[in-house]
DNA sequence: TAACCGACGTA
DNA sequence: CGTACGTCGGTTAC
């Protein structure tokens, strides 16, 4: 049986709009979002629930339709749309889209109108059809074949009306509910009734007379005070019955076989849902409709086998050879430790092979170990970093990582959250990787000990349908890959770089944990005495200092101070906006949480980076390769990527990065001023050139230029101001920010701004154009070609719009100095192996490299380090290498 | 207990 | 009303 399924796009998203608070509903952008995931939710159940064959949704175009024009007052009382709820329409569109479900909007009709006019047709096709509007007209539309939800309680229920509903709640059937309404009137549209007239006596006289046909022509008939209301508003209930009557022959484009349910647009509906934050929604979505349908094919075909341990050796010598095959390795690796307990192995062929890594012989050992180690017999796996880390653990080391299906992903799409295999598969390949009896990560169902093998069994089966999926996976991303230009950057960058990170985190840094206990108590009686002191400021009340919550209380009921800027849940407690009320009040309690905010935020560092010494006193960070949208490496667990330096007390922590046992000192180089290098280059802008090759101090140089006066005679106050516009410049500041940034007026800022887009007009141009060449094609680019996708250049929303002007002209700028540094990071590494030093690599700080540098090796790693890192790129002004040395990594980077 | 938020460290 | 991150403690929702 088909059934068609209508929903009215704009009454069900208005209903959203005021069930669903706001607040708790707008993305991290600010975009409201509470229309669109109403409706979005609502769409799901229903789909789920009444599993139609056939589904559209109608929208109101304008308010501008037949009905307005014969009655002016049409819906008048309703106040103007909120400007909050029409941005979200383009929005429910996109939703609609990507689920390949047909919108309809036709200029002067309702979506009532349009939503009868396919259910007429429908009907005469011999199809059932579900109504799901917030829009009381449509119970004309109800009968044996048309039921109609009505939703109730905002958006979280809905009635089921058929006939035999209608006539229960209205005392009318469906095909006389309009009469009713005409003469009761709907609130809602501006179309008054009679008055004293309710549903109960219209559906006694609709009873009664047959209709309102049959009403009009005994109106004389009708008693009391109600008759004489009735004949004093006759022409009002013929005009609000003209009115509702909902037009049944729109002019429409498409026809009922063109609602036929169609498959969604898998990445389309990923990047909607990912651009509008419903994690949990796309979740249901995928779980309602994945599981058991056929839209994505249930997994992979495997000729596979779990390997003997005297099978390893003829297994891998027939199957893996100069063609890639995916590996996929069983294992973990966190914190610095961890092993790899088995491997599997799909080959290009067919065969897919299982092996245990901890039953094998001497012979399976050493073939699995050659063929590791062997360049030349290349191998694909997702995320490499961790299972080579994890193979390391067993004494391997992996060679001829021919790809990575994470890093390819990667750069086809660098702004998603995660690069789960799962999901890749299911995006890119259309299939799940668990089928339904294969579900290793399942709960409680293989629990039983006789199910033992079973599981054995089950897991073999994952890790070879993974080595499968990467193995497939690597071949569609390598096209995607290739189709961006971005071939070189995976090969000769990013994939070479997961070598590189390995030796980096392996090696490490040393501490001086001593240093740092101390650090610790010292920083922790600071704390003490400033808690002490706050206390003491507010006659002794004990509150948590570390409560934005609590210290809102004290600071703006009991305190009276004046209110800071908004937050979600309140006001602002932060630095500036303490320091502020400082100035303002003196209040010492400010200056003693100030302090205890410093050094309380100096202790925790110091006690995390304690928890995180491992067994050989040195600290091995997690370098993240695929998270950062502009192309920059991330540092975690612990992040070395944040260790204060701007503080006197801050760079202490500092002292406690040491020079390792057998090495001379640590060496640090940074690339200075390599952002505003990359503008001069990429702008091409012959003053900031010249900036560069002058000789002068870069800001002592634009300042003069844009303050007219010589360089030398730049106050420190003009170098401040332009230092700081020079690096906003390439954030996307506004003149307001500059001006709230420097506490100057607006007026001064946008003056200053001016003067510096005028001298230097090269930058100026270059910034506006990077944002309109991104509009044009959906992307940013850096110098070595990475891509950002930017659809919110295009949006409606100017909040969205403009931060994704803002992302597009720093993404270039930020991401080309991610990829100097990386091929910096290369060179290097390959310049050192070359040289046969043992100086090594440990840190990279975004512009700032670390290294070790090994007895007697310190002039010769130096010249290595201020060529290769000056030589990585070649741009029009010179990349300027700081070099410095010292037992700590305060020392070296003085 | 998990998820969120404010606050804050770095480039 | 300046980009890119990670981490912490407190709070809130489940």
């Amino acid at each position: 049986m088909s059934r068609l399924l209508l929903l009215d796009g704009h009454s069900l998203a208005y209903r959203a709009f005021y069930a669903l608070p706001a607040e708790n509903f707008s993305t991290s952008t600010g975009q409201h979002t509470n229309a669109v995931y109403g409706f979005t939710s609502m769409l799901i159940n229903v789909l789920r629930d009444e599993d139609p064959t056939h589904v559209a949704v109608a929208f109101d175009v304008s308010r501008k339709t037949f009905r307005s024009e014969e009655y002016s007052d049409y819906k008048a009382g309703r106040s103007a749309t909120p400007s909050e709820f029409q941005g979200q329409i383009p929005l429910l569109h996109e939703v609609l889209d990507a689920l390949n479900i047909t919108h309809i909007g036709i200029e002067g009709y309702e979506a009532d109108d349009i939503i009868a006019t396919l259910t007429h047709q429908a009907v005469a096709d011999g199809l059932e059809v579900v109504i799901c509007t917030g829009d009381r007209d449509a119970f004309q539309l109800v009968s044996d074949r048309v039921t109609m939800l009505y939703p109730v309680r905002g958006v979280s229920e809905v009635w089921r009306m058929d006939p035999a509903a209608v006539e229960e709640k209205y005392l009318v059937p469906p095909n006389r509910y309009s009469d009713l309404a005409a003469l009761v009137g709907e609130s809602s549209d501006n179309l008054p009734g009679v008055p004293g007239v309710g549903p109960k006596t219209a559906a006694k006289w609709i009873t009664q007379y047959g209709d309102l046909t049959g009403i009009v022509a005994h109106v004389d008939q009708i008693k009391g005070k109600v008759g004489d209301n009735l004949r004093e508003h006759l022409d009002g209930v013929l005009r609000n019955r003209r009115l509702n009557q909902l037009v049944a022959d729109v002019p429409l484009e498409v026809g009922i076989p063109d609602l036929e349910r169609r498959t969604w647009q898998r990445e389309e509906v990923h990047r909607v849902f990912d651009s509008l934050e419903f994690r949990v929604l796309r979740d249901r979505l995928f779980a309602t409709f994945e599981s058991g349908t056929d839209e994505v094919e249930g997994g992979f075909d495997l000729d596979a086998s779990v390997l003997l341990p005297e099978d390893v050796p003829g297994w891998i010598e027939h199957h893996c050879g100069p063609d890639p095959v995916g590996v996929h390795v069983v294992g973990h690796w966190t914190r610095g430790e961890g092993d790899a307990s088995a491997l599997a192995i799909a080959t290009g062929t067919g065969p897919a092979a299982y092996i245990d890594l901890l039953d094998l012989d001497e012979a399976g050992e050493q073939a699995l170990g050659t063929w590791l180690e062997d360049t030349d017999r290349p191998k694909v796996i997702h995320d490499a970093k961790v299972p080579i880390h994890a193979l390391e653990a067993r004494g391997w080391r992996l060679r001829g990582l021919a790809s990575d299906t994470a890093l390819a992903a990667y750069l086809v799409r660098p702004d998603q959250r995660s690069y789960d295999l799962g999901d890749l598969s299911v995006r890119h390949l259309g299939r799940e990787l668990a089928s339904e009896q294969t579900d290793p990560g399942g709960q409680g169902v293989l629990s039983f000990d006789a199910d033992e093998d079973a599981a054995a069994d089950a897991a073999a089966e994952d890790a070879m349908v993974r080595a499968r999926a990467v193995l497939e996976l690597a071949s569609a991303l390598g096209d995607k890959v290739e189709e961006i230009g971005a071939g070189h950057l995976l090969t000769d960058i990013e994939l070479p770089l997961v070598d590189v990170l390995v030796e980096m985190e392996d090696v490490g840094i040393a501490v001086d944990r001593a240093g740092l206990e101390a650090l610790e108590s010292d920083f922790d009686a600071k704390m003490q005495t400033a808690q002490s002191d706050a206390y003491a400021a507010i006659d002794g009340e004990q509150i948590n200092l570390g409560s934005p919550k609590q210290l809102q209380v004290v600071l703006f009921d009991k305190l009276g101070m004046p209110k800071t800027k908004r937050t979600k849940t309140g006001y602002t407690t932060d630095a500036d906006a303490l320091q502020d009320l400082y100035a303002k009040t003196e209040h010492p309690f400010l200056e003693a949480l100030l302090r205890h905010r410093d050094t309380s935020r100096l202790r925790v560092t110091v006690e995390g980076l304690l928890k995180s010494i491992a067994p050989d006193e040195r600290i091995h960070t997690t370098y993240l390769q695929t998270i950062a949208a502009t192309g920059r490496l991330s540092s975690t667990d612990p992040n070395l990527q944040n260790v204060p330096i701007r503080t006197e007390e801050g760079r202490r922590i500092r002292e406690a990065f040491v020079v390792g046992d057998g090495f001379e000192t640590l060496m640090s180089a940074d690339y200075s001023q390599i952002e505003m290098r990359i503008m001069a280059h990429l702008s091409g802008d012959e003053g900031l050139i010249s900036a560069f090759t002058s000789g002068e101090d870069l800001h002592n140089f634009v300042a003069g230029r844009v303050f007219g006066v010589e360089p030398a005679e730049v106050s420190l106050e003009m170098r401040a101001k332009i230092k700081a516009m020079s690096y906003g410049l390439a954030y996307g500041l506004s003149a307001f920010g500059l001006s709230r940034q420097l506490t100057i007026s607006t007026e001064e800022a946008r003056g200053l701004m001016d003067e510096y887009f005028e001298r230097f007009g090269g930058v100026r141009d270059y910034l506006r154009d990077v944002v309109a060449q991104a509009r044009q094609t959906g992307f940013t680019e850096t110098m070595l070609g990475r891509r950002r996708y930017l659809p919110d250049l295009t949006s409606d929303n100017r909040q969205r719009r403009e931060m994704a002007e803002r992302m597009a002209l720093n993404a270039p700028i930020q991401g080309s100095a991610a990829d100097i540094i990386k091929v910096a990071m290369l060179n290097l590494t390959r310049a050192l192996c070359d040289a046969e030093a043992r100086s090594r690599l440990l840190l990279q700080v975004h512009d700032e490299l670390v290294l070790e540098v090994a007895p007697g090796e310190r002039a010769e790693v130096e010249e290595i380090v201020r060529r290769e890192m000056g030589s990585a790129i070649e741009l029009s002004v010179p990349l300027d290498v700081h070099v410095g040395v010292g037992e700590t990594w305060h020392a070296a980077a003085h």
